[in-house]
RNA sequence: GGGACGUUAGCUCAGCUGGUAGAGCAGCGGACUUUUAAUCCGUUGGUCACGAGUUCGAUUCUCGUACGUCCCA
């Protein structure tokens, strides 16, 4: 018995899988048995190409049909038929590689009996070479005239259609291969998150940021409040989780002199999903040794603007139908100058834990009665400012209780010398002066292990080893992560976070 | 975790207060040597996500399950 594939799995999830094929299907692989009894090379790998389309694009795409007449230089391509439009003894057929699409006009009379046969037998989806001469057709467009044509990859599956295209957004991402072939601006998007990263790698390059790579595994999952997954390491007979943030390690090389390191990889939380939250998701961290918070403002602010000019040629970008700009300085309020500027509140109520309690209940928030200040402080900010932070705004001065791993502020001791980066309504980037005085360090893992005692599993946990390092001495440091997912969504105007992984994970469907 | 909505042909979608399921594209057959959503003629294709229930009868109504989308915590 034949084990049905991913395709039909789908299709039919959910309920008994039928052992029959659709006739598609079934017709689909009746041809390729007649082609192979034919004694056609389903599967040929001797194949080389000497052009892509869009380097046809480039090198005769200014010329017009006299001009072409007078070439006889002859290219060669290869892709994926993505449309045939049959002429009895002709076609055109439209071919897509990485670069794009370009049209080829198979005539039989050019190509010859027998390849103008196999052409015949050929479905969209179909992957061939093509070679020939370049002209224009009578409507102007740029064709490769077929005098050689080869299958090169047979396909048994029918593509999506060619109007409407892939919608289902659940087939999009569990088959995103069928997604990239049919959906152009989804190749665009990945194209853009790959030109991105690149920017960021060039750009702290340029600054003398070493890329390194930490732990994935790690014995405890520290550097952010968040709930780890769990694994275990048989060899070694013992569990390791997936990081939740590189931060520690990190910091280590810091004190080991690396001065200014950054990494840039997946951190894995265990949380809810959602259009912003993807359980496994790429973070840029970095460290700069004798810099504070203040200069990885002006660093973020250099680094965002580097990467809007090069996509976009200036500092304004639309997300969502709304005007963004990057233009520096950017707004810095503190956190309760935030609150004050966007309710009604009383100066004083932030300061009197109790009425602060009383004030985030009338908002319809949801807080404790032993909640802390810093944390009451957060849930009021979160409920009344986030969402309306729609140009750039540096949030700074968190309060300690929230940032276990943040130097406090000199003036005053209840807040740390912290900024969150907020655009579109989202945290982008969260950045602090690094806190290393390890009996500090020490008090605040106590902090929050009392916390983890009183039932918040997100709650740091205590690291000795860590506090352990700090005693050796690590300069003073400030260190920032940045969400790239968010950024990648952001620049490319994506609802969703799942439109900027190529693969986000998915409750799986059919019995693998 | 809660709520709303969705799941019908390979894809995109119709389907009225319950009466044995439709279109376009794709496929298949035919015509057609400059089209580009080619066109024209003909035609195949369905366990209506899955499972119960109500009913003479369920794609349609009810409940449950799975998966997804959006909103909320």
């Amino acid at each position: 018995m034949r084990r049905f594939n991913i395709a039909n799995a789908t299709l039919y999830a959910g309920g008994k899988f039928s052992m029959e094929d659709s006739e598609l299907l079934r017709k689909r692989r009746e041809k390729i048995d007649a082609l192979k009894a034919d004694g056609v090379d389903l599967y040929p790998n001797d194949v080389r190409v000497d052009h892509t389309t869009a380097e046809i694009q480039d090198r005769f795409g200014h010329l017009d049909e006299a001009a072409l007449q007078d070439v006889t230089e002859k290219v060669s391509l290869a892709g994926r038929i993505i449309a045939i439009r049959n002429f009895g003894k002709a076609a055109f057929a439209v071919l897509q590689d990485r670069t794009g699409r370009l049209q080829v006009y198979i005539a039989k009379n050019i190509l010859g009996d027998a390849p103008y046969t196999l052409f015949k037998r050929l479905d969209i989806g179909d992957i061939v070479f093509v070679a020939g001469r370049v002209f224009r057709t009578r409507t102007g467009e740029l064709t490769v005239e077929a005098n050689a044509l080869r299958l090169l990859a047979k396909s048994l599956h029918p593509l999506p259609e060619k109007w409407h295209g892939l919608t289902d957004v659940e087939i999009r991402y569990r088959q995103r291969h069928l997604d990239l072939i049919v959906n152009p601006k989804v190749r665009d998007v990945f194209y853009r998150r790959s030109r991105i990263i690149q920017l960021i790698r060039r750009f702290m390059e340029d600054r003398d940021f070493l890329e390194v790579e930490t732990p994935m595994m790690q014995p405890k999952a520290g550097g952010a409040v968040a709930r780890p997954f769990k694994t275990f390491h048989n060899a070694l007979g013992m569990d390791f989780y997936l990081r939740i943030a590189p931060e520690l390690y990190l910091k280590r090389l810091i004190t080991g002199g690396l001065e200014r390191v950054f990494e840039i990889n997946r951190n894995f939380r265990n949380e809810g999903m959602s259009s912003f939250h993807n359980p496994e998701f790429t973070m840029m961290e970095f460290y700069q040794a004798y810099a504070t918070f203040l200069d990885l403002m002006t660093l973020t602010e250099d680094l965002f603007t580097h990467i809007a000019r090069d996509l976009f040629g200036g500092l304004t970008f639309t997300y969502q139908g709304t005007e963004i700009d990057l233009t520096p300085p950017w707004t810095r309020l503190t956190v309760q100058e935030a609150i004050l500027h966007y309710t009604e509140l009383p100066p004083e109520v932030l300061q009197d834990p109790a009425r602060a309690v009383a004030q985030a209940r009338a908002l319809g928030l949801d807080v404790k009665d032993d909640d802390p200040w810093g944390k009451v402080i957060m849930t009021i900010f979160e409920g009344t400012v986030e969402s309306r932070l729609i140009q750039p705004h540096f949030i700074t001065h968190y309060p300690v209780e929230v940032s276990p791993l943040s130097r406090r502020s000199a003036d005053s001791p209840g807040l740390t010398d912290r900024f969150e980066l907020y655009i579109c309504g989202r945290e982008i980037a969260n950045a602090f002066s690094e806190l290393n005085d390890p009996a500090d360090q020490r008090e605040r893992f106590l902090m929050q292990a009392k916390d983890r005692e009183a039932g918040d599993d997100e709650a740091h946990v205590m690291d000795e080893d860590y506090v352990r390092v700090l005693e050796y001495g690590m300069p003073p440091t400030a260190g920032e992560g940045i969400g790239i997912d968010r950024l990648v969504m952001l620049f490319t105007d994506a609802t969703s976070i799942r439109d900027v992984i190529l693969f986000p994970h998915m409750r799986i469907k059919e019995d693998a």
